[in-house]
DNA sequence: CTACCATGTTGACAGTGACTACATCATTCA
DNA sequence: TGAATGATGTAGTCACTGTCAACATGGTAG
């Protein structure tokens, strides 16, 4: 018989790591307290004392979220010397991550968060929205993309991505194929970028 | 004091009409199916005998939610004669219908769904999408698009414009309001198949 | 050494989804 | 006409959940 020290001595890690397991095997419905408990080998009172909710929990699954993929999009930004393949490259890396772990996707744009946690979630899930800044910022400098407010611009890009990741995640791309949505979304934003939008085109109400 | 009839008459869609009610207001989360049947006066057994499960009631929901999404979208398919505005307010009712019913939205487009009900929910929520290949179709054979795979732009569109419709739905815009994110969306989207990806810029990997 | 406090345990409580057995009622058919 | 039948609603039960409060354990600072 192995002797359990009263202790466990790394709870919250545990906890984490077997959660972030349970949510992408049975969704965040299917995460319960009580069992990532059992799972764990400790009572079912324990996860208390390290989060106070169990959306304390799954807020703390969000952050860590958002840090990991971060991480592959500023690594994916220096991939290449070609904006427009860095460009590509983020998108790939982002649809990627969400493909890898949908579930946790899904958690970390959910709706519901605690206010105080709130901040700090929210400023680590901008980060690669700036990042599509800098690149877009960079590309108009360099006379790659036509002239157009870059905040928009990386709002439309991110947002455009996010979309692919999602309907990826959730097999919900048809006929075709992550890859292909991909790099013909990126793609499509690129070129229209780089001719711009005519002026005249600027849409009117009907 | 008004007498309750034994049987209720019409339960299924006072629950249904309950519930949309109920998952706008508190999330998916919030919907329980014995708070359902107290709100609309009824024992906590009654909904099981007009769905199965909670899933059950939740695919219904999603059903009618892409049915009344469809309308809307049919209908603005209709709403001009120059194909970029169509195509421009297509979108709009497509974020407008988002913004308007969040979780509703949410629900559609969850993972998971019965078996059963999942082979009408996938036809019914693939309905948005020909309309949008139809358009492109149609705008390349005026010369107003350059050439390229209806399929995949079509789902390029798809997929932009629901993440630009589930971000706003869930307050994720943050600088750049809803309708800018729209129409910037939609206008670089329609830039970039006006001028067609060049050949040479298909994008290879680094 | 002791007092403190973070960490873990145990027991309780109300609420939930699902199941079963039973009650009520409208419709069909002899 | 009137009884049988099946759809609909009720009532009770079960295992499970999240949260709380009271208590146990043990490392650490004074």
């Amino acid at each position: 018989m192995i002797e359990q020290p009263y202790h466990h001595g790394k709870l919250r890690e545990a906890l984490l790591e077997r959660a972030m397991a349970t949510i992408e095997e049975a969704g965040v419905d299917g995460l319960s307290l009580r069992q990532l408990a059992r799972d764990v080998n400790v009572s079912h009172g324990a996860p208390a004392k390290h989060f106070r909710d169990k959306q304390a929990l799954i807020d703390a699954l969000a952050l860590a979220g958002f840090e990991s993929m971060n991480r592959l999009i500023l690594n994916a930004a220096q991939s290449s010397d070609d904006l427009r393949v860095r460009f590509v490259n983020v998108g790939k890396a982002y649809v990627e991550f969400a493909v890898a772990r949908p579930a946790l996707l899904t958690v970390m744009y959910s709706t519901k968060h605690h206010p105080d946690s709130s901040a700090e979630l929210r400023s680590t899930g901008e980060q690669g929205i700036h990042v599509a800044q800098a690149m877009i910022t960079e590309a108009q400098e360099a006379g790659a993309l036509a002239a157009g407010d870059p905040q928009t611009l990386a709002m439309v890009c991110f947002v455009s991505l996010h979309g692919a990741a999602l309907l990826a995640a959730g097999k919900h791309l048809d006929g075709t194929t992550v890859e292909d949505v991909v790099v013909a979304t990126t793609d499509t934003l690129w070129a229209g970028m780089a001719a711009g939008v005519p002026a005249a085109q600027l849409s009117q109400a009907p």
